[in-house]
DNA sequence: ATGACCCGCGCAGCGGGA
C-alpha cells in the first residue's frame, strides 16, 4: 500500500503536475494540501479519469485540503475535531479524513504561525493540541491509522539547512518542537525517521534564494503511523525529483508504502 | 548582500507562505 503526501501550492497551477505524478507513480492515495481554491472548483475529473476518487476540503484563495484515492473509501472526518472554531467565519480548511484499505488516512495542513502574532502562533499551539487530542482518541478505539501533511513542523535542527531560520520562528520554536514530540509518545512513529534516522530529508525548498539549487530546505512534511501501521512500515523517501519540473511547487510527495 | 519567489485576488499591490 503506498500513500503519498504533497503540498501542491495551488491545485490549479499544479493539475498537470499531480497527474503525471499520479500517472508514473500510482499511488493508493495522495494527500494534497494547500489546494488553494473552494470545494467547488477542485479538479476532480482530471483525476477520476485516472481511475482516483477524491473528496475535497476547500476554502476561497488559502489552505485547503484534498485526498485522491483509488481504494474505496469513506470520509470519516471534514474537520478537526475538538478545535473550537472562530466566533464569526467559517473554519479554516485544513483537514479531511478518510477509511480506505482498513487504514483510517488523516489529511492535514497545520497553520504556519509566523502570521497574526501572538494570536496566530497561540493557534498553531492550539492547531496540534486538538491534532493530538484526536490521535489519543483513535488509539483509545484501536483504529490503525496515518496522519500525514504539511505539519509546518521542523521537529530537530536535523531537519533544517544550517541558518535557514531564527530560533524565534514558529516552525521551530520549543513550543511547537514539544507538541510534535507529544505526538511521538502518544507511541506514534515519524515514518521518514524509522527509515533514516540521520541526516538531511527535506521536503520543502523556498522559491527564493537558490534554495533548491543549494540544498537548503526543511523536513517539514511528514507521516505519522500508529503502531500497527508503523509495523508494516517498508519505506518513506520524498520524491525530491520533482522539484526540478518547469513551474514546481515548494514542496516534494513524500511517498509511505507499507507491506 | 539588508538582495532574490510564488500564489490568489483582481488589475495594484498586498497578505500569506516557510
Amino acid at each position: 500500500m503506498k500513500i503519498a503526501t504533497w503540498n501542491v501550492n495551488s491545485v490549479r497551477q499544479r493539475q498537470p503536475h499531480v497527474t503525471r505524478w499520479l500517472e508514473i507513480n500510482s499511488p493508493d492515495l495522495l494527500l494534497l494540501q494547500e489546494i488553494k481554491c473552494e470545494t467547488r472548483a477542485f479538479p476532480a475529473e482530471s483525476f477520476s479519469s485516472l481511475g482516483y476518487e477524491s473528496v475535497a476540503v476547500g476554502q476561497k484563495a488559502y489552505n485547503g485540503v484534498a485526498i485522491l484515492s483509488r481504494l474505496p473509501f469513506t470520509v470519516t472526518q471534514r474537520h478537526l475535531p475538538g478545535l473550537e472554531l472562530p466566533e464569526t467565519g467559517e473554519h479554516q480548511a485544513r483537514y479531511v479524513e478518510v477509511e480506505a484499505g482498513g487504514i483510517t488516512v488523516g489529511n492535514l495542513y497545520l497553520p504556519n504561525g509566523n502570521s497574526g502574532g501572538a494570536d496566530g502562533y497561540a493557534a498553531k499551539l492550539a492547531w496540534m493540541d486538538a491534532l493530538t487530542a484526536h490521535a489519543r482518541t483513535l488509539l483509545a478505539a484501536e483504529t490503525d491509522f496515518i496522519l500525514a501533511g504539511d505539519y509546518n513542523v521542523c521537529p530537530t535542527d536535523d531537519d533544517m539547512a544550517p541558518g535557514i531560520m531564527g530560533a524565534d520562528d514558529a516552525l521551530v520554536r520549543p513550543e511547537t518542537r514539544e507538541r510534535f514530540r507529544a505526538l511521538q509518545w502518544l507511541g506514534l512513529t515519524d515514518a521518514v525517521r524509522a527509515v533514516t534516522p540521520r541526516g538531511s530529508v527535506y521536503t520543502f525548498w523556498d522559491y527564493q534564494a537558490g534554495c533548491w539549487p543549494r540544498d537548503r530546505g526543511l523536513r517539514i512534511d511528514h507521516a505519522m503511523l500508529s503502531p500497527r501501521v508503523a509495523e508494516r512500515l517498508l519505506d518513506a523517501v520524498p520524491d525530491r525529483a520533482v522539484r526540478d519540473e518547469v513551474q514546481p511547487s515548494d514542496h516534494v510527495p513524500m511517498v509511505v508504502t507499507l507491506r
